[in-house]
DNA sequence: ACTTTTTGTAAATTATACTTGACATTTTAT
DNA sequence: ATAAAATGTCAAGTATAATTTACAAAAAGT
């Protein structure tokens, strides 16, 4: 399913997919592929993530397994 | 690193790392190694791990990065 | 309208999470 | 002291996360 709280939480930081790759030194790809769903990524890239955006592990990947 | 919270986490459960590990559907050694540390599980197995043990993402997970 | 940026998606390859099986060591219990 | 259970660790295999290249469609800007 969508991740719409990371997509939402990219937009508040006014980020592009491509940039927050950047940040956290993955594909463009392997982001728009997080948001998209359907998708399981390490959890250190969920931490980079969360990091990049000033969020949480709970905010942004929790209760969406 | 260790990861000592989940450690003690299970612990806290009285469960072993093989039954943790089948309540995770996942094999011990796979358990062990992120107790271990030194590791980067799925963001699915941490999910799957942190309902096993009553317990959040950042309870577990977070800031260990 | 046109141009540029952003996003969606796909196929082929690489990196690595996770498995299986096995054995040694440590811990817990009798 | 002995046996059983739990943990640590290794090596070889399988599954899949993540990459690269590429192209099309949508959104935003001028």
């Amino acid at each position: 399913m969508k991740n719409l709280r990371l997509k939402s939480a990219r937009a508040a930081k006014d980020l592009s997919q491509e940039e927050l790759a950047k940040l956290c030194n993955v594909s463009r790809q392997t982001i728009n592929a997080i948001e998209k769903g359907d998708y399981n990524p390490t959890i250190n890239l969920c931490i980079a993530i969360c990091k990049a955006l000033d969020r949480t592990l709970d905010e942004l990947f929790w209760d969406e397994g």
